[in-house]
DNA sequence: TTTCATAATGTAATGGATTGCATCGCTCAG
DNA sequence: CTGAGCGATGCAATCCATTACATTATGAAA
């Protein structure tokens, strides 16, 4: 029999202001505006408070509260698919953020399905959640007009939605993608491909458009046949990319327009006992902790992933204090790395992309 | 201007049960018997207040219902570094589980920092969790017995920590270790190098009995200079590659206790422009998505992450419910999947470790 | 010392769902 | 036809922190 067991007894309850109040001999009230720091409890009876309720070891009932406020303390965060590094690590940054305010972060993943996002939201709705960051679907479900209009706070992050008014946080997606092709056209290319996501998203919009347009700035041409637009998974990134491989006249070089499709790529052009970059370049966006593991080093456009979740979750915090702040749209860099799967030049080292952050108008 | 907008009064706020329930004219108990899908409540009545709530879309306040049981419906889930991809899988497997429960997931992670633990370990209680599901740092906190003694149902996942009554799951760590130093023994390598984590870990101190019992097995000893132990990261990994290739007898083949020791190791073997397998094999534990597109395809002992993260929330789940279960462990298996990092033999493919999995007693 | 003005503290209402208990109505046996 | 018995439903208390409002204490000025 341990000792601690005999003690006045295990109470397994956890305190309430009330009790603390006893033991402080003051009323809830005060105890409530003691520990919220709110002014108006002088010095005696102020600390006589904080140490009774840590001797109890008191924290306030969330829920009674969350119920009293009518709000909650918790920030949802809904994206497509957790295994996603790049999703990961956006997360990463929002959980830094949010840990270093009273904030908690409610997870939950649709693994890009429309159905299951429109639950999320609901479950999320129901949960009373102070606020909202999301990557939306292909088809973004009505929820989030509806939540938005209902007065929640709402950072689209990532992925750009048409006709939303929430605040976003995106990367500067086209200037990443123009920076990928340009490099590979600095090497001597002209049979460049493109292996993207479906147009609907804003993202592979972008960097289709960064794409082209390096392209015709060099003066090249986009050939139809080099173009393949595919789900973001790594298993149509290996189709797409044995597709290419197969076709009469083959692409010298390849820009993959995520980290999922890259590594799909890879593995076709793996099973293909290609060389790279010898026989074929490549290039992706997404920037991968191993991209410097893979042989040949694996040269990407590398997204803030840490930041945007960071920014975002400080966006977030800030409507939520000031819902009638105007609309924020914060854009961030993205960053060329330079490796050694697109071959090696002569130190013609591609700048970063033009800084453009901060806000700016829709 | 839209239609939409022109009707009734848009209503902030959400819909509250008393509204159902005078839209359904019954009182507001008979509303939340007939949603809870508890019995008594007759055919047309109980059908009436379900046809109101979904015209209302009427979703019960969390914060109140919370309050009135006593209990949340958030599970708190408490990783030590969410960009590890073993607990990104860990998590998705969570995640996949409570999301056709009713429970939320409300996610923290600590970055190994044991004060950080305790500080997020003190939000999840403040937050009134219903359950936790933890992989402990390097000096569980206090709170973690303190919790449970409270009544909070624990589910320790990955890590067993010593002297604790909660539900475990794990994986047979020393199965895996041993089957991948087993393969390079089979394949004539002699001098076998450990990277490893600190041995305050169980993952840590299992990997190590599984590589030393393969060595025994196979009658070789246990060369300390080829030991060596530091922090599951990438940047330890590498120096301690470093350290073992430049020791005067350096190893033809290493076994790299995680996937951050193993990336590491791969970039301090690269660095150094060593061939493998033939100048030096590598078997790492922790399957990671790409490691079939590393060159060459990196063999590894796979652990079932998202098995281990289902599992968990199922035990979980299961406890809340009957929280005087008997306290159960499972062992889940894991499994060397052979590429080529460790050089080609005669089709001598290892076999899975057994299977070691159910609950067993401590 | 008395009197305001002001600050400190207490009292009690509030929020919304759940649930023990009371009540009502129905059914079926006598 | 009536009363017992039981199931359906309503009433009201409850969970706990917050906060508007009421009250009391404090201190300064006269």
């Amino acid at each position: 029999m341990r000792h601690k067991e005999n003690l006045p007894k295990l109470k397994l309850s956890a305190p309430t202001g009330k009790e603390v109040a006893e033991l402080a001999g003051v009323s809830t009230a005060t105890v409530s505006r003691a520990l919220s720091g709110s002014a108006g409890v002088r010095e005696p009876v102020r600390s006589r408070i904080i140490e009774a309720a840590r001797s109890l070891s008191y924290r306030p009932n969330r829920a009674a509260r969350d119920l009293r406020v009518r709000s909650s303390r918790a920030v949802g965060v809904l994206i497509p698919d957790i295994e996603n590094p790049f999703f990961t690590s956006l997360v990463c940054g929002i959980e830094d953020f949010l840990g270093k305010t009273d904030y908690s972060l409610l997870l939950a993943s649709y693994n890009e399905d429309p159905g299951l996002e429109s639950r999320r939201l609901e479950v999320f709705r129901a949960d009373g959640v102070r606020g909202l960051i999301f990557a939306a679907s292909r088809a973004p479900s009505r929820l989030y007009a509806e939540l938005g209009r209902a007065g929640m706070a709402l950072v689209a992050v990532s992925r750009d939605i048409a006709g939303s008014r929430s605040d976003q946080v995106t990367v500067a997606n086209q200037e990443g993608a123009h920076a990928a092709t340009s490099h590979l056209i600095g090497l001597g290319h002209k049979r460049i491909a493109i292996i993207n996501g479906p147009l609907v998203f804003s993202t592979a919009r972008d960097r289709q458009a960064g794409y082209e347009d390096a392209l015709r700035d060099a003066g090249l041409t986009v050939d139809e046949n080099l173009v393949v637009h595919c789900a973001f998974r790594q298993s149509e990134g290996y189709a797409a990319m044995l597709q290419l491989l197969q076709s009469p006249s083959p692409p010298t070089a390849v820009f993959a327009g995520s980290n999922l499709l890259t590594l799909g790529a890879l593995q076709a052009i793996h099973e293909r006992q290609l060389t790279i970059p010898d026989e074929i370049a490549i290039v992706g966006f997404d920037e991968m902790p191993w991209a410097m593991s893979l042989r040949p080093p694996l040269t990407t456009v590398a997204q803030p992933a840490f930041e945007v979740g960071r920014t975002a979750a400080e966006l977030l915090l800030a409507r939520v204090r000031e819902p009638s702040l105007p609309r924020r749209q914060v854009v961030l860099e993205t960053r060329l790395i330079v490796r050694s799967s697109c071959g090696f030049e002569n130190a013609k080292n591609i700048p970063a992309t033009p800084l453009k952050t901060g806000p700016s108008l829709p």
